[in-house]
DNA sequence: ACCTGAACACCGTTCAAGT
DNA sequence: ACCTGAACACCGTTCAAGT
C-alpha cells in the first residue's frame, strides 16, 4: 500500500520525480542522519518503487550529489542574503556577516552540510553541475575578498589564498561544531563565531 | 579456510584480538575508504569469524571509536614531534610548525582522519577514552597558544577562543583538501598551508 | 517512457550453541 | 573465556518484465 494517494502520484509521471526524490532526501536526512539516507527509504517516502529512482539517478552517489548541489545553491542564497542585509558596512564587517551566515547554515542543517562536505562525491567527474554550484559559492567569497582589497582594506595577498583561509576557518568551525569537538550553543553562535574569527579577519587588514 | 595460519591465530586467543582488529581497521581504511570499512571485512583480515569482534566491541560504532581514539593519539604524537623539532623558534613559527604537522597528518591519512572527524561517534557518551584522547590534543594546542601569550607574543584573548580559531583553520584546511574543495598538491602543502595560515597567525600578534 | 518485481551479494546484529 | 554458525532485516544493484 503506497503512502501517497493516486492523485499525488500522478505528478511523478509528469517529470518531477527527480525533484521529489531530492526534496525527500533533504527532508529525510535532517530528521535522521546521512547514514540513514537510503535509496529505498527515500523512494518509500515518495511512494515509488526503489527501482524507479534509477531512472533519474545512476546510483546512490548520484542522488547524494544532487542533494549536495542543491545544498550549495542554498548556501549561496544564504550568503547573498547576508551580504544584501549589510550593504553599507566596511569590508571587515561584511566578511563577518558572511562568516556568521555560513556557520549558521551548517549548524542549522548539519546532516545536509555533512553530505555537502563529508565524502568526495565527484571523484570520477560525473557531476559537473555539482562542481558548478561549488564554483558559484567560491566566486562569491572571492569577489568579497577582492572588494576588500580594491577598497584598500585587505592585504594584497593573492585572492585564492585569502579564500582558502576564510573558507578553511568557517568550514572548520562549522564542521567541528557539528561533531561537537567545539561546544557551541546555537544562541551564542553569532557572538562566539565573531570572536573566534576576529583574529583572522584582523590579520587580513593592511 | 582462514587466511591466517594456525600459528598466527594463536595470539588472538591470548588477548590481543582487540588490537589486531583496530590495526586491521586502520590499514583497511587507508587502502579503501571509511565506507568500505566493515566489521565483516576487518574480521576476515584478522582471520576470525565476524562475530568474534563483538566480544571486544559492542557494535560497529565502538570499533570506529577505537580507530578514532588511536588516531587522536597518533595526531598528538605528530604534533609533539613537530614542536620538539622546533624548540628555539618564536611563538609564531612554532604555531606554524604545528599547523603544518596537523595538516600533513590529515592529508597523508585521509580516511583515518575522516573517521576521527566525520561522524559523531560518542553521541551517547559511551567512549570516554575517545574524549580523553581528544582532550590531550586540545591541551597541546592550548598550552602552545598560552605560551605565546605568556611571552607577550600573542593577544590576551581567552585561550579557548584562540584554540577554536586555530583548530578551525587547520581542520578546515585539511578537511577541504581531503574532499578536494581546495586543490592542494602534497609537494606544495608546506608552503601553501603556511601562506594560507599566515594571515590568521599575524592576527594573533599583539 | 516510466515503473515494478524477483533475485543477488553484501551488511550489522541477534540467538543459540560449541570448545 | 572466547569463538562459531545459522538466521533476520536491511541495503545497493542487476536482470527481466510489465504498461
Amino acid at each position: 500500500m503506497p503512502r501517497r494517494s493516486k492523485a499525488t502520484r500522478e505528478t511523478y509521471h509528469h517529470g518531477d520525480l527527480r525533484n521529489a526524490l531530492v526534496t525527500a532526501a533533504v527532508e529525510l536526512v535532517e530528521g535522521s542522519s546521512p547514514e540513514e539516507l537510503t535509496l529505498r527509504e527515500v523512494s518509500r517516502r515518495v511512494g515509488v518503487n526503489h527501482r524507479a529512482a534509477y531512472r533519474h539517478f545512476e546510483d546512490k552517489t548520484a542522488l547524494l550529489a544532487a542533494v549536495a548541489e542543491d545544498g550549495y545553491q542554498a548556501l549561496l542564497t544564504e550568503m547573498e542574503r547576508a551580504l544584501a542585509a549589510a550593504p553599507r558596512l566596511n569590508a571587515r564587517e561584511r566578511l563577518m556577516a558572511l562568516a556568521v551566515a555560513y556557520v549558521s547554515f551548517a549548524i542549522d542543517q548539519p546532516a545536509r552540510y555533512r553530505i555537502m562536505f563529508g565524502r568526495r562525491l565527484n571523484e570520477d567527474g560525473r557531476f559537473p553541475a555539482l562542481e558548478d554550484s561549488v564554483a558559484r559559492a567560491y566566486s562569491l567569497l572571492a569577489a568579497e575578498l577582492r572588494a576588500g582589497q580594491v577598497s584598500k582594506q585587505f592585504l594584497e595577498t593573492p585572492v585564492r589564498e585569502l579564500v582558502f583561509g576564510f573558507w578553511s576557518l568557517t568550514h572548520g568551525f562549522a564542521s567541528l561544531a557539528i561533531v561537537r569537538r567545539l561546544q557551541v550553543k546555537r544562541s551564542l553562535l553569532d557572538s562566539w563565531s565573531r570572536q573566534v574569527f576576529s583574529a583572522f579577519v584582523d590579520g587580513l587588514a593592511r
